[in-house]
DNA sequence: CAACCCAAGCTTTTT
DNA sequence: GCTTGGGTTG
């Protein structure tokens, strides 16, 4: 036997070692989880299963790639690097490539992001003419979502009087019509969401018994990680998957399912045992990454659920430190206190950058804790928020390589066909969009044969329009001959969004700028790599299908190694550190606000904030403000009943007269009396000199404020554009020429360049002292001469 | 048709 | 406090 199987405690023994049949581990935080996966499927292989015949589900991908590279090290990467690992969405995104012609899809269909799927319903909300302040398109998307992961097809919400009558009292009873009028124009445009990729799979091993049977025989051996994280599309192609030959193995944690919003299942884990009644269960009890305070600690909390499996989780590992709770005065504070915190420990322990890592509830609580850690040169990875790819300037990039690849693609069509302009504005799309649907084509369709419809466009228009088709079918013939990196290059000179970020010199312009050479960098890299591997693929359509499914953990920057790390609870599902600051501990931020309603979801809150606690190995720190900025205002907080909630015998509270949640009055009055005051306490706190954000807010937003023309002139225009507004073509005076110098009504004082036109399209350049040159309409712009001056 | 200004809404978490 | 979308202006 292995020498690798003797590192093994016996319940981990025996979940490796029983590879045949249904078996579920349950695995508490920190038990050595990843550890009994990657030996599980080493010793399938070195029992002689095929590498091809194993799928292994995971939560990231980047989870999928290290587990790969674990066995790689055990059973070597030749035979590794076939096995089937990834996430739900990624993996079958890759069979639907393959297969979805069965569904009617091609295998170029895009994958539509939240922001692309979004978009397509606040259009259909627009085109039916629905009120959008009752149809709320992200209220209509989470509904929508939650149909599918739940197999409700349109079909199927017909004949379900329960979710019609919801719907209805929601005010809603559009929602049936809409749904199909989304998924229509999905298919339409070739492309699938998220949740797609998850109903169409389920829809394919269902109607095509051949090709269930297929995959059958091919994943004989299934592992399913973080299982109680999966909704009930997922458990249904699981389910169907394992029909055959039952080797099912699902490894999971029902103290740490925080998805429920987005359709996990909790049951799914539960009742496992139901579906399969000779499944084996694990129990891996043993934590083996936290001190004793923190495991135990986190055990009071989570024995206040009533909903769980019974586990108890212990270790063997040092009492260590108890959890500092420590109170702050307001969030910016809170920044200062973690940074300072992190800095010292560094220093004294010697502990690197990456051992640290600060969890909040919201992604909105990082920006405190950036400017903290800024202002004391500590380095540090923001994971999560808006994502490198969900940037606007690097979408707008994307888009074009995703209609050189499906121009069907409506979502890219739209972002692109007029920018860089193109006077192709809302008229002509307008006109576009209802011919489209009336013939039940996509916009694609009706632009490439656009003189064979009634559109009402006019000729140049139409011209312009086929020239942008033309444009995007050389892109498209590019595409299905050069690698990647190639392609990406031509398409970024050519369609001109280079030229229009390298001329805009604001500091926004610049970043622009910047973000899509990175980008280009990226590709180059992309193509590099699939250019070393022999079985590697450099294509542009390989590109696109690499970046729709990442997640933000997926991405390993070697930059990146080294820092303080900044994340969501969620995002931190899986990862550990020596040092987990947990900040924001509050009522209505942690637990949020909107979970406060039902038991459930209290409940997953709590899951949460065990997951969060669970995540530190050596120490652990909670901290929250007594008062903070939120939607701009600054709010009163109490600490969050979480905190009450820890066996006290585990904390080290560093609060003065911490009781519960009173407050000393004193401390009230003094700091803050007014919210004008409790700026000068924040600022009287800073002890690294920094000045507070408000103020350099303020001090940006007073100059950008600054009127270019004084007040006293305003007025006065404003009344001769008055005298003018009655009855006059023109509101500028007859005799203007090159060198005139005019007053402007906003850019102020400017020598007039160029005029051309006549009558009512008078035109002319002006250069603006202040304003830099400007292209007027004589007939609206409000010129004065100006005295020579 | 594009640029600018302002108001509204927003902050739960993500593939 | 920030971003998005709508409305207005040239």
């Amino acid at each position: 036997m292995s020498s690798y199987i003797d590192q093994l405690n016996d319940a981990q023994k025996q979940a490796v070692l029983a590879t045949e049949g249904p078996m579920m581990v349950i695995a508490g935080a920190g038990s050595g989880k990843t550890r009994v996966l990657t030996y599980r499927i080493a010793h399938l292989m070195e029992k002689g299963v095929d590498a091809f015949q194993i799928l292994s589900l995971t939560f990231t991908n980047k989870a999928a790639r290290e587990m790969k590279e674990r066995i790689a090290s055990i059973v070597g990467e030749s035979e590794a690097k076939n096995l089937w690992m990834g996430t739900f969405h990624s993996v079958f995104a890759k069979i639907l490539r393959f297969e979805g012609e069965r569904l009617g899809y091609p295998s170029n269909f895009t994958i539509y992001d939240s922001e692309d799927s979004r978009k397509v319903i606040t259009q259909l909300i627009k085109e039916n003419n629905l009120d959008k302040d009752i149809y709320k398109p992200k209220t209509v998307q989470g509904r929508i979502s939650s149909y599918k992961n739940n197999l409700i097809t349109p079909k199927v919400y017909q004949s379900r009087a329960d979710l019609q009558e919801a719907d209805d009292s929601a005010r809603m009873p559009m929602m049936g019509q809409l749904y199909l009028a989304y998924t229509e124009r999905c298919f339409r445009a070739g492309a699938m969401d998220f949740d797609d990729l998850l109903l169409k799979t389920n829809e394919l091993l269902h109607r095509f018994p051949d090709v269930l049977a297929k995959y059958q025989d091919r994943f004989r051996y299934i592992l399913v990680d973080e299982y109680q994280d999966t909704n009930h599309s997922q458990y249904l192609i699981v389910k169907a998957l394992a029909a055959k030959f039952e080797n099912v193995c699902v490894v999971g944690d029902d103290a740490q399912s925080i998805y429920a919003f987005r359709g996990a299942n909790i049951r799914n884990i539960l009742n496992f045992q139901k579906d399969y009644p000779d499944a084996k269960v694990f129990k891996l009890e043993q934590n083996y990454r936290s001190t004793k305070n923190i495991v135990q600690a986190a055990n009071s909390i989570i024995e206040k659920n009533k909903d769980q499996l019974e586990k108890d989780v212990w270790t063997d590992n040092d009492s260590g430190e108890k959890i500092v709770v420590h109170k702050a005065v307001s969030d910016s504070d809170e920044g200062n206190w973690v940074a300072s915190n992190i800095f010292e420990e560094h220093q004294r322990e010697h502990e690197p950058w990456n051992s640290f890592c600060i969890l909040y509830r919201t992604n909105s609580q990082s920006r405190a804790f950036e400017d903290a850690l800024r202002k004391r040169n500590i380095p540090y990875r923001i994971y999560g928020g808006l994502s490198f790819y969900q940037r606007k300037e690097i979408k707008d990039l994307l888009a074009y390589f995703r209609l050189a690849i499906n121009p069907a693609d409506e979502e890219a069509f739209r972002r692109v066909i007029n920018y860089p302009a193109r006077g192709i504005g809302d008229t002509t799309m307008a006109r576009l969009t209802n011919v489209a649907n009336d013939q039940g084509k996509n916009l694609w369709e009706v632009c490439e044969n656009i003189y064979l419809y009634q559109t009402g466009i006019n000729k140049p228009t139409q011209k312009r329009i086929l020239d942008f088709v033309e444009q995007i079918k050389s892109y498209g013939v590019l595409a299905a001959k050069h690698n990647a990196f190639d392609v990406a290059a031509h398409i970024s000179k050519t369609s001109g969004l280079i030229k229009t970020f390298s001329e805009d010199k604001t500091p926004e312009g610049i970043s622009k700028y910047e973000n899509i050479q990175e980008l280009l960098n990226g590709i180059k890299d992309f193509t590099e790599q699939q250019q070393q591997l022999e079985d590697g693929d450099a294509s542009l359509p390989y590109f696109l299908q690499d970046i729709a499914l990442l997640t933000d953990v997926d991405k390993d920057d070697p930059d990146d190694v080294n820092k303080v790390n900044l994340m969501t609870i969620h995002l931190a599902k899986g990862l550990e550190f020596p040092y987990v600051y947990i900040v924001g501990m509050e009522e209505n931020l942690f637990p949020s606000m909107m979970s406060m309603n039902t038991r459930s979801d209290l409940e997953e809150e709590r899951r949460l904030f065990y997951v969060a606690l669970t995540r530190a190995e050596k120490r652990a720190f909670l901290t929250y403000a007594h008062v903070r900025y939120r939607w701009g205002k600054l709010i009163d907080c109490e600490p969050s009943r979480f905190i009450e909630e820890i066996d006290e015998k585990h904390l080290d509270i560093r609060v003065p007269e911490f009781s519960g949640f009173y407050t000393p009055p004193s401390e009230v009055t003094a700091a803050f009396g007014s919210p004008e005051k409790s700026r000068t306490v924040s600022k009287g706190n800073d002890n690294f000199g920094g000045k507070p954000k408000f103020q350099r807010k303020n001090a940006n937003a007073q100059q950008e404020d600054k009127p270019i023309v004084p007040p006293k002139k305003h007025q006065k225009l404003k009344s001769v554009s008055d005298m003018h507004s009655s009855g006059a073509d023109s509101g500028a005076p007859e005799d203007l020429e090159k060198g005139t110098r005019v007053i402007h009504d906003r850019f102020g004082l400017g020598t007039v360049k160029e005029i051309n036109g006549t009558g009512a399209d008078r035109k002319a350049i002006i250069f603006f002292d202040n304003a830099g040159e400007k292209r007027l309409l004589l007939k609206f712009a409000k010129l004065q001469k100006a005295r020579k001056s």
